[in-house]
DNA sequence: TTTTGTAAATAAAATATTTTAGTAATGATT
DNA sequence: AATCATTACTAAAATATTTTATTTACAAAA
């Protein structure tokens, strides 16, 4: 009976009670609904949700008249009349994803359907922690907005991704940016214009491949991120883990190792120190000076700011070097996958980062490292896969998280 | 305005649609509120679950007639009528817990109000996986039934905890009594004439201290099960972790050292192999070869069948050997932890089981592995505890996990 | 004591929701 | 092409729930 109200008044439950309250919240529950399993019809809607027809019926015509919900058309029958589906509206509200990398960043743009409408890869951008690279990255968020084809009302959230330690609750960002009082989705917020949250980076790719990407039904899902360092994303029972305050998953600096190399934690025997894409830099620095051979060599020499996408391009020139140390740090990564699998017990482990581009190279490793340490009882259980997303799982997780805040979905 | 349904048929959803099941849901709904809030008043109740007071009034009704509830008296106002406070009644259903231990079971009864009304602790029992073993087990829960002060009837459920690789949901136990096509937990539904469920030992104990323990508020919450094996009991959200198939949390078995020692498991490098019960017994026997001294000796020998439990009393009568090798486990058990802490960021780490009964003797070494292995910025939110159900934790687990199953609570 | 302010409980009225019965639409069958 | 069986949808009736108003109960202040 309300109509008309902005999506914003929906997903927020002040000042409301008995039954416009109620309604508000059937209404939200319907959209979840339509967003987890799709367009349907109300006679299914009534049966899911348990409540009659006639009341389906009018809470649909209400998110129609809100603009949240349209009719797509008559289903096939197999004898009786059709009937109507409603699905959500994909232009009723947008999100934005912004994916911050070392050396770039990657924006994207996700409707209410999460259909990701735009993406802007590989802007190049050095991340740092000081005020001038906050400045442009600023600056790489304002002007993608001015690219959209939609009106920047529509834009009902953002979130930005950032590596290190970063409370999503909070909205405090520890590891960059950790300039003010105020949490940084705070700064980041007034300095757009538009409801920022911020995530872990692993923790918003791990999302984008556990809702929009290679996951289906599986609600016990890791995802390893490697990249120069190794991230972890957990779902667990269909909900990211985040921790206590958003710490969780600190796989990387797990003490797994008996050696001396002093990680960038502070810790020694990480798992880090010997099985990521910094670790991975190192050994091939390290090769090289002992006299070995890559294709990276131009005159005997390695280009100064060897990068960890040199080497992953370099396996796929097939590149002895570059392939044996992938090899080599695919075995130890397995070791370390191996104990979360123990622990967890998982439906799947997903590969991804971009060391995870170069395919077999790392994944058989991987493979033969878990057949190896982990229990055979519980490794069956668990399937492993590649990203389906690739880099795009950053901006595409970063989108979800921000749309998902906002609708109160998965939380 | 149903009234008198038992309590089975409250919590089974069959056949009900409509306003009946919706009712139903309702009063299961205030049945969690109470159990999970206490005594409350109707007021309390409308507000919590944004129901109308004259609705609440009748559903409350309604549960009084079914003997579910009742009127606990008045309480006390500042001004202004006062109101009545509506509970559960704790002799509205009994719940029993069977916790099998190596070398002897504990039994226990629990009322609705989660009051542990009796125990038999420690009744003499060696676990086997044969069926002698099986038929014995038997013997010892029927008697334990017999001597109860309640009707069999009142009976709800019951909880068995075994060690080991189980699926409490499918009812499989696949270390121990793995002797039928059909799952361990019918074929002892069907021996004992009382709703039956299994459960891995270690989680049981967790969920004992998880919801009759030392947790209060915490959602995020690891106990480690300190015993022959080391298990690891896993709530997250305030609900336990069970994994794809029930095989969550084998921490024993992460592949933490790199020694030669092969674990019962098969693999080499085990946590197990050097940071446990069965660990401190194979250490304590190298060291008394080695001609280490001990009060455990008598003539110079050993007991034939030395025990946990020995080296534990030992600790506690000084026995210098039993301390210093215990600091020993406990320094790996607490690189064990760190590395969970690493990726749980849990708000609490419990440690219970046999060998936390050496208090600070464990504690200690444990809580400086932690400061030397996890992140200062993780460790910093996790608080260390001792458990606080003793070796009561499994007969309590195992009742709260008969009770909450059948009532679908925390599920 | 009486009054007053406050809150709970109940009753009555107003709304809302479900149920039932009936109508519309459609493919399959005759 | 007409009928049948089936399902969606809609209208009206029946039931349920909330809202509002009223009564009851109680402690503190006058």
């Amino acid at each position: 009976m309300t109509g008309q109200q902005s999506i914003f008044e929906l997903f927020s439950d002040e000042t409301t009670s008995g039954v416009a309250f109620k309604n508000k919240a059937l209404k939200r529950t319907i959209i979840n609904h339509l967003d987890a399993n799709g367009n349907t019809t109300i006679t299914d809607l009534a049966q899911a949700l348990n409540i009659s027809v006639p009341k389906i019926t009018s809470l649909i015509n209400d998110l129609i008249t809100d603009g949240l919900v349209k009719d797509y058309g008559k289903v096939d029958s197999k004898g009786g009349r059709r009937a109507s589906m409603y699905g959500l509206v994909a232009e009723s509200g947008f999100f934005i994803g912004v994916d911050v990398k070392h050396y770039y960043v990657n924006l994207g743009l996700l409707d209410f359907k999460k259909n990701l409408v735009t993406a802007e890869m590989h802007v190049p951008y050095v991340l740092a922690n000081t005020q001038e690279s906050f400045d442009q990255l600023l600056k790489i968020i304002q002007h993608f907005i001015g690219t959209l084809p939609v009106q920047s009302r529509n834009i009902l959230a953002m979130c930005v991704n950032l590596s290190g330690r970063i409370n999503s609750e909070s909205g405090y960002s520890y590891s960059f940016f950790h300039f003010h009082e105020e949490p940084l989705s705070a700064t980041l917020e007034k300095a757009i214009g538009i409801r920022t949250f911020i995530e872990n980076d692993s923790r918003a790719m791990a999302y984008g491949e556990f809702h929009n990407g290679i996951v289906r039904d599986e609600k016990n899902v890791l995802f390893v991120n490697l990249d120069y360092g190794i991230g972890l994303g957990i779902m667990i029972d269909g909900k990211i883990y985040r921790g206590k305050s958003g710490f969780g998953g600190e796989f990387g600096h797990i003490p797994l190792f008996s050696n001396e190399i002093i990680c960038h934690c502070g810790k020694k025997g990480c798992l880090e120190t010997e099985a990521s894409g910094q670790a991975l830099i190192r050994l091939f620095k390290e090769k090289i000076e002992q006299g070995s051979s890559s294709s990276l060599l131009t005159n005997h020499k390695l280009p100064d700011d060897l990068r960890l996408a040199d080497i992953i391009q370099a396996t796929k020139n097939e590149d002895v070097l570059s392939i044996e140390l992938i090899a080599g740090i695919g075995e130890k990564i397995g070791r370390g996958i191996s104990v979360i699998i123990n622990i967890f017990n998982p439906e799947l482990v997903i590969l991804g980062g971009t060391l995870a581009e170069t395919g077999d190279y790392i994944r058989l490793p991987i493979r033969s490292a878990l057949n190896k340490y982990s229990l055979s009882l519980v490794n069956n259980d668990t399937q492993l896969h590649m990203s389906k997303l690739h880099e795009q799982a950053g901006v595409i997780g970063g989108c979800l998280i921000a749309r998902d805040k906002l609708l109160a979905i998965n939380s």
